[in-house]
DNA sequence: GCACAATAGATGCAAACGCATTTAATGCTT
DNA sequence: AAGCATTAAATGCGTTTGCATCTATTGTGC
């Protein structure tokens, strides 16, 4: 690897800093202020509500596997689900099969916090990161229905 | 904004979360271990170094000016420019000019930690970013020499 | 020149994190 | 079945962070 691809790499690196610490400053500040959540309780709760697939029965998760999907260790996430519950977002459940294991699963009030939260989350993003996926940069990959096909 | 979009901008979130929690977890391990540097301290570091034009005398930043670059607030940076310090990789000046604020400038010590880590630092962007930047997404914008002309 | 808002940086404080350890349950080997 | 490594989650602990506040200096209006 050469200087130019090392510089180039460094670059993204900055450009990748940059655009978390403005988006998730941003969205720690309005979720906060409108809705008592911080960012990862809005994650977790996102994921346990899309855990649930069709059935009205609420998706059970373990800590170890929401905790690899909202990038927290473990700890972490056990103190983040004992907040949730403590707030009564979220109960947790014990495992028959394996009782060392714990559900975690959304309740009523945690759905709807979620869902009160969700525009604001959609808002922010859309106003601070939109703008720097014009050029297809910074992007998942493509969907057939991309919103930028030019 | 419709449905497609905001799916598309949640994407794109969730993407830049996922590339930053594995960057910055490996960074800190490897700047850690090796170099006994955190990965906001070896920022800072790489700030003051690069603020040095092409005279021999080490640039002077102001801590707040330093604390928009690394995207830290100023009592995290003031405390961050104290360990630093502590450590002699810096040294607090005064201001002449005006003598609440304060010149931040690197040490010989505090060059060659830097220099030493530079290596480490490259190799783990490489590693874990690159494999992500082939087609072009979560770029900078691109130069003239683009690392992977296919 | 003197009071008062504004600014730079330091500090008290509480929240959240990761690492290491602990506790409890499981599974594997003999 | 007994013993021991393994795994899931909780917890002790130290570190880093941001917010609010404090102190010291500068600038401004009268």
């Amino acid at each position: 690897m050469n200087d130019v691809d090392t510089d180039f790499v460094v670059l993204a690196w900055r450009e990748l800093l940059a655009r978390h610490a403005e988006v998730s400053c941003a969205l720690e500040r309005e979720l906060s202020d409108k809705h008592g959540l911080g960012v990862s309780e809005f994650e977790v709760l996102e994921r346990l509500v899309e855990g649930e697939p069709s059935c009205a029965e609420p998706a059970k998760f373990r800590v170890q596997g929401l905790a690899d999907q909202v990038h927290l260790s473990q700890s972490a996430l056990s103190r983040l689900i004992a907040r949730l519950e403590r707030e009564g977002l979220v109960a947790r459940a014990m495992c028959e099969a394996d009782r060392r294991g714990v559900f975690v699963q959304i309740t009523e009030e945690g759905r709807r916090r979620h869902a009160e939260a969700t525009p604001t989350h959609r808002a922010v993003l859309s106003a601070h990161l939109s703008p720097h996926l014009a050029n297809g940069r910074c992007a998942p990959r493509a969907t057939d229905e991309s919103p930028h096909p030019a």
